[in-house]
RNA sequence: CGGGGCGUGGCGCAGCUUGGUUAGCGCGUUUGACUGGGGGUCAAAAGGUCGCCGGUUCAAAUCCGGCCGCCCCGACCA
């Protein structure tokens, strides 16, 4: 492919509204354009990047038995009222109606579709198992997009869905996928940590995030500095510290005033005791019950953590007029000490191991010191509550401490179970002619997301720095004198050459000076850099670099194709 | 949706505080010439409803109000 028949419109200074890395550079390097917040186009050289990259994706999920199909983007309304997502769907999808008034939505995901489709042809067990995959466009209505590719409106996804007959069957398929996103990011050059994560709400189980360790990233993940665990900040727990071995005095919390000190900040400051000396009481109401959350006042609530102690299913905090009613004080002056017996105690494990503390006294402006466990008020449930902080003990080791990271989320492989087959129907029979529904697994990965994150793990002040396996071409060659056609004759020669080899190659034949070609071929990131100037015309000898490395070797014509293939080896 | 920032030829910016000629600069683009190893030189040229609507004023890029768009920070997810 020559430049001057291609289309590489690189920007000499990036636009202002992109700060990462990947955003910044995908738009200099002509990858991206964008159309409106969180939607852009894929020019030529992009393009090259994200079907390199799903051609990655293709091929280990066809060599782990996965299927390809294609379902629509267009999802009636019916089909998602009968999974009970159409009002519940989080972001809302995008909603439309044809011209008669029917509904649509743009599919955020594509459970209800694989489910209905499979559900129509699949009957028997002997048909099971079944792994369904697509990689199409999604759209969701987030409400910040952000960081050019790492948060989009419409994007491109994998996702696969796997059918079986039971727990044992998607065990099977379960691993299948997860060996197979294992090699992708292999393939993909991207150094994943694999997490444990979140189910989500609908009743799945065993689920894993593939996370790359980024600045860039939205998420946060724990990971043990001795040993192999890592979880979402979301799920991560941490070793709970010992409880208490000695009994309190006996003696009573004495009441002080504490005006207007609203806050674990302003208590803290006033009565001039550290935060980890205040217990934090959250008041929720969780189903038709009233309860109270307790944390060190340091500490952070995790919610879904509460959610899950309490095994509920709808969790909300308490209005400022029910928590008036249920403490009798203002909003942060709530206290587990004299509490109506409706409200159930329900408190972090840390506090176990606290004593002579500071609470809300439950009347305004005022706080209650000197407070015990169990002599001034009874904990209900002990429970894992809070968010895991930076250098918490590991759950599962003994010494190791936990890091916290930032990271992009590229992957998750879940187990969902047979809800969505229960509610949509996909059921088979049995040897013995008994109906059941199919055992399900879902697996996605973010296609143009792990376009970004390519990007943020390999680049430099120069620009990009493409791997081998996703280069939009592998080698570059520098016409740098257009007008001398023996070179030009040479470049044409030597791609053709290399292309034998299998390498992709575009010749920059522009008529363009030195500088601007240099700076392209470094901006674009093509991993190798074959150089026909003036040593070429006269001493026949070329110039070829590796772009991660800036390794270089001087050769004659005669030696490039070999030095490209030496050199590539050892490019990333 | 809450908070912050920005909106001036394709890109990056100045001008706005203190309203007043023909709205500037760098880069890019076009044409010609030279040049040809790290964004080159010279000459000529094209390209702008100053985001939109309204208001104040003799006069608005500039002041006021509303709206829209884009980016960043927070609540969701691949």
């Amino acid at each position: 492919m020559r430049a001057t028949q291609f289309y590489t419109p690189t920007l000499r200074q990036a636009p202002a509204e992109a700060e990462i890395a990947s955003h910044r550079l995908l738009l200099r390097g002509g990858f991206i354009r964008p159309l409106a917040a969180g939607i852009f186009s894929f020019e030529p050289l992009g393009l090259r990047v994200l079907r390199k990259i799903e051609n990655i994706i293709r091929s280990e999920m066809n060599a782990a038995g996965a299927l390809e199909v294609l379902l629509p983007v267009l999802n009636p309304r019916e089909l998602w009222e009968r999974s009970g997502r159409w009002a519940t769907f989080q972001p809302e999808p995008f909603k439309l109606q044809d011209k008669s008034g029917r509904e649509f939505c743009l599919g955020p995901t594509h459970e209800e579709a694989i489910t209905d489709l499979v559900a129509r042809d699949v009957n028997s067990y002997r048909q099971l198992p079944l792994t369904l995959y697509q990689i199409q466009v999604k759209f969701r209505d987030e409400m910040r997009p952000r960081g050019g590719l790492i948060r989009v409106k419409e994007f491109l996804m994998k996702d696969a869905y796997s059918f079986d007959v039971d727990e044992a069957g998607l065990d099977r398929s379960y691993e299948a996928m997860y060996h197979a996103y294992v090699r992708i990011f292999e393939r993909l050059k991207l150094p994943v940590m694999i997490v444990e994560a979140e189910a989500g709400s609908i009743g799945g189980h065993e689920t894993r995030e593939f996370m790359l360790l980024c600045e860039a990233g939205e998420d946060t993940v724990f990971s043990c500095d001795n040993c192999d665990y890592a979880s979402n900040a979301e799920c991560a727990t941490s070793r709970p510290p010992q409880p208490r071995a000695d009994t309190p005095a006996p003696g009573a919390p004495q009441l002080v005033p504490t005006p207007g000190a609203a806050t674990i900040e302003a208590v803290s400051q006033f009565l001039n005791v550290a935060p980890s000396q205040l217990v934090k009481t959250l008041l929720y109401k969780a189903d038709a019950q009233f309860v109270a959350a307790l944390v060190r006042g340091d500490r952070e609530l995790n919610e879904t953590k509460l959610q899950r102690a309490l095994r509920v299913s709808e969790l909300r905090m308490a209005t400022a007029e029910e928590v008036q009613q249920l403490s009798g004080a203002a909003v942060g002056f709530a206290g587990p000490v004299g509490l109506p017996d409706s409200v159930k105690v329900i408190a972090d494990h840390e506090i176990h191991a606290m004593g002579d503390f500071v609470v809300g006294a439950n009347q305004d402006d005022a706080h209650l010191v000197g407070v015990e466990v169990g002599r001034d008020f009874q904990v209900d449930t002990w429970a894992d509550l809070r968010m895991v902080a930076d250098g918490d003990p590991c759950p599962r080791c003994a010494t190791g401490r936990l890091r916290a990271h930032r990271a992009i989320e590229l992957g998750h492989v879940f187990k969902l179970g047979t809800s969505y087959a229960q509610s949509l129907g996909a059921l088979y029979l049995d040897e013995d002619g008994n109906r059941h529904p199919m055992v399900m697994g879902c697996y996605g990965i973010g296609v143009s997301r792990c376009m970004a994150a390519v990007v943020e793990q390999y680049h430099d002040e120069n620009g990009i720095i493409w791997p081998m396996s996703v280069a939009p071409f592998q080698v570059v060659i520098l016409l740098l004198d257009p007008n001398d056609s023996a070179l030009a004759e040479l470049a044409d020669t030597l791609a053709g050459q290399l292309q034998a080899q299998g390498l992709e190659v575009l010749i920059d034949d522009r008529d363009e000076r030195p500088g601007p070609k240099f700076k392209d071929a470094d901006l674009i990131g093509y991993p190798l850099h074959v150089v026909l100037g003036k040593k070429a015309a006269t001493e026949g000898l070329v110039e070829v670099r590796r772009r991660c490395d800036a390794a270089e070797k001087v050769v004659p014509t005669d030696q490039v194709v070999s030095t490209v293939l030496e050199l590539a080896e050892d490019a990333v």
